[in-house]
DNA sequence: CGAAAACCTAATAATAGGTTTTCGGTGCATTATT
C-alpha cells in the first residue's frame, strides 16, 4: 500500500512537531523516507545519530503499530521511557519481567489499538500467541534494534535472531527497518539476508569518529602489559581525562585491574555477567553518576551506555573484530570532545579470540542430532524433539547445540517448530549427510570468523594511518591519513608525513571485484603501497602481497 | 590458542621443575526454592 504523505515536507513537520528538532543528521532523512515509503531499511548510523526518531517518525505518519525488538530488557525499558514522554501510554515492553496479567494487557492493547509501539526480545516471538496478537494488530513496521547481533549472536548464543526473518514472513512482511551502529559489509550482508528484506535500501552515514584519538601500545609480555594498562589508566585519570572504560577479555582480568586501579587510589569497579544484577545495576549506575572514574568491564558492558563524556577507552585485550572494537572505541566522546582509544596489545591475546571463533562440532556429534530427530519421527513423536530432552540425550551443553541445530535447520535437515521442538525437514537427507553438510557450513563460518579476528591484528600491527585502516574495513574511504592517530604523530615526528593517498595506478582500487584462482570471488577492500585487502565471500578477509598478485596473476577482474 | 591451576616427580626435607588438565563471553526465558 503507498504511503499517504511520505513527502519531505511532512517528515520534517512531524519532526519538528513530535521531536523538536529541525536538522537531521546525517543518513536520518534518508531513512526516514525510505521507511515511510515502504522500503525495507538497512540504517548503518552512530550512536546518538538518533536512529530512534526515525522509527517515531515512521509511527506518526505509518497505520498500524511499530514493533521493536532490542537485544536487552534494560534497553527495552529505556526506549520506553524516553517514548513515554513524547506520546504518553503508546509505548509498552513485553518479556518476562511482567506478571501474566501484564503481558496479555499489552497484547490486548495492541488489538484495540491503544499500544503503538511495543518492545521485545526475539525470544518472545517463538511463542504464537504474541505472534499472532501482532499479526493480527496489522503492524506497520518491525524494527530491528542493535541489529548486527543477528550476526554476533544469532549463530550460537540467542538463536531466535536467526529466525526473525521467519517471523517477519508470519507477520505478513511489514516494513522492516534494522538499525544498528556498525557493520562492516559482510555483516550488512549477512542481516539484510537472515532477516529476508527486499530490495533493501542501506543507509550509511557519518562513520567516522575524528575526535577519538586512536593508539596501541605493543608490548611484549603480559607483565608488562598490565603495568603498561595500569599506568596508562592512573596518568588519565590523574590528568583529569574521565572517567573512562577498560575493557578485558576476561572476568578475571576486569577483577584483578579493577582491583590494582582501586588499590592505587582510584574509583574503579569490575563489570561483567557473573557479577549479581542487583550489583551490576548499581555499578553502571555510578559510572552514569560520576561516581567512578573506571569501569573495568568484559563486553557485558556496553549497549545501553549511552554516556556523552567518557574521556577513554583502554583496551587490556583485542576484541574479536573491528566491527566490535569500533563498537567499544565509540562509547568515547560522543559529546564531540577530544577522546582516547588505546589498544594495549600482546599478539598472544588473539589467542583467545581465535579460540571463540573456532569450534567446528564434531560430524559424529552432528549425526546423533540429527539422528534423534529423524528417530523420533520414525518411533510417531509426533510433537517433534524438544531441545531439553536433545541436551539430555547428547548430555551436550545449550550453546553448543544450538548451533548444532541451527547448522543442521540451515542445510535443510531439521526445522524448528513453533514451540521450539526440532522436526526432521522434508526431504531430509541422511544424517551422515546432513551432517556432512553442516559441517561444511561451520568451517566456512569460522574461516570468516578467524579472518576477523585476523583484521584485528591487521589493526594493532599496521604501521600507516589507523583511522585509513578502520574506516577501510567499513568500507569508507580517508583520502588524507587522518593526523590523530599514533602512527601519524610518529611520522610527523620523524619528518615524514604518511603517504598521502594510496597511488591512484594500482591495478586493484577499492571495491574492485575480483576472483581469486583459490578463494573464489571477492572485493578489494583495501589498497597500501605493497598489499591489498580483499574480503572473499568464501573465506573472509585475506592480505595479499601486491608483488605476489602481480608475479603470479593471483587476481583477475571480475564483472561485478 | 594460551594461561593458570592441578597434578606429578624425584627424593627422603622441603620444594623446584616438569607435564597434564581445565578454562575462557555475551542474555533471553523458565523453573524451583526462599
Amino acid at each position: 500500500m503507498p504511503p499517504r504523505r511520505s513527502d519531505a515536507t511532512t517528515i520534517r513537520k512531524i519532526t519538528h512537531d513530535v521531536l523538536g528538532f529541525d536538522d537531521f543528521r546525517p543518513g536520518q532523512e534518508r531513512a526516514m523516507r525510505a521507511v515511510v515509503g515502504g522500503r525495507d531499511t538497512l540504517a548503518v548510523l552512530p550512536s546518538g545519530a538518533g536512529k530512534s526518531a526515525i522509527y517515531q517518525v515512521a509511527g506518526h505518519l505509518l497505520d498500524g503499530p511499530v514493533v521493536v525488538v532490542s537485544p536487552l530488557i534494560a534497553l527495552q525499558r529505556d526506549q520506553v521511557d524516553r517514548l513515554e514522554e513524547l506520546q504518553p501510554g503508546a509505548a509498552h515492553h513485553l518479556n518476562s519481567s511482567m506478571s501474566a496479567g501484564d503481558q496479555r494487557k499489552v497484547l490486548e492493547g495492541l488489538a484495540d489499538g491503544t499500544v503503538l509501539y511495543v518492545f521485545l526480545a526475539p525470544e518472545q516471538l517463538t511463542k504464537p500467541e504474541v505472534v499472532d496478537a501482532i499479526r493480527d494488530a496489522g503492524p506497520a513496521l518491525f524494527v530491528v534494534d542493535e541489529a548486527h547481533c543477528v550476526s554476533a549472536w544469532g549463530h550460537d548464543f540467542r538463536p531466535d535472531y536467526l529466525r526473525l526473518g521467519g517471523v517477519i514472513e508470519q507477520l505478513g512482511h511489514p516494513t522492516v527497518l534494522a538499525l544498528t551502529a556498525t557493520a562492516a559489509p559482510p555483516v550488512r550482508a549477512e542481516i539484510v539476508e537472515r532477516l529476508e528484506m527486499r530490495d533493501a535500501e542501506v543507509v550509511v552515514a557519518g562513520f567516522d569518529r575524528p575526535e577519538i584519538r586512536l593508539e596501541v601500545d605493543a608490548q611484549p609480555d603480559a607483565h608488562g602489559k598490565r603495568e603498561a594498562v595500569l599506568d596508562r589508566v592512573l596518568q588519565l585519570v590523574g590528568d583529569g581525562q574521565k572517567p573512562g572504560i577498560v575493557y578485558s577479555a576476561t572476568r578475571k582480568g576486569t577483577e584483578d585491574l579493577a582491583e590494582a586501579l582501586t588499590e592505587r587510589g582510584l574509583r574503579a569497579t569490575a563489570y561483567h555477567a557473573g557479577v549479581r544484577a542487583a550489583e551490576r545495576d548499581e555499578r553502571q549506575e555510578a559510572f552514569m553518576a560520576d561516581e567512578l572514574d573506571v569501569v573495568v568491564a568484559t563486553t557485558a558492558f556496553g549497549m545501553g551506555i549511552d554516556k556523552p563524556d567518557v574521556r577513554f577507552v583502554v583496551h587490556a585485550e583485542p576484541a574479536d573484530s573491528i566491527d566490535s572494537y569500533y563498537q567499544e572505541i565509540g562509547r568515547a566522546g560522543r559529546d564531540g570532545q577530544p577522546a582516547l582509544a588505546v589498544l594495549v596489545y600482546r599478539q598472544e591475546d588473539l589467542g583467545l579470540r581465535r579460540f571463540f571463533a573456532a569450534g567446528i562440532p564434531a560430524e559424529q556429534e552432528l549425526q546423533q542430532v540429527a539422528g534423534l530427530v529423524q528417530a523420533a519421527q520414525a518411533a510417531g513423536i509426533e510433537d517433534g524433539v524438544d531441545v531439553k530432552d536433545l541436551r539430555e540425550e547428547t548430555g551436550r551443553g545449550a550453546t553448543p547445540l544450538a548451533r548444532d541445530l541451527n547448522l543442521l535447520e540451515q542445510v535443510s535437515a531439521v526445522v524448528l517448530d513453533e514451540e521450539g521442538a526440532a522436526h526432521p525437514a522434508e526431504g531430509a537427507p541422511k544424517p551422515s549427510e546432513a551432517a556432512a553438510a553442516a559441517r561444511e557450513l561451520a568451517e566456512h563460518h569460522e574461516r570468516v570468523d578467524q579472518s576477523r579476528v585476523e583484521m584485528m591484528r591487521g589493526y594493532a600491527e599496521t604501521t600507516e594511518c589507523r583511522r585509513q585502516f578502520l574506516l577501510g574495513y567499513f568500507g569508507e574511504q580517508l583520502d588524507q591519513p587522518c593526523g590523530n592517530c599514533d602512527n601519524d604523530t610518529r611520522a610527523a615526528e620523524n619528518g615524514q608525513p604518511q603517504p598521502a593517498a594510496p597511488p591512484v595506478d594500482t591495478p586493484f582500487p577499492v571495491e574492485t571485484p575480483v576472483e581469486h584462482a583459490e578463494w573464489g570471488p571477492g572485493v578489494v577492500m583495501r589498497v597500501e603501497d605493497d598489499r591489498l585487502v580483499v574480503l572473499f565471500d568464501e573465506v573472509g578477509y585475506k592480505t595479499l602481497a601486491l608483488a605476489a598478485v602481480l608475479e603470479h596473476g593471483l587476481l583477475k577482474p571480475r564483472p561485478a
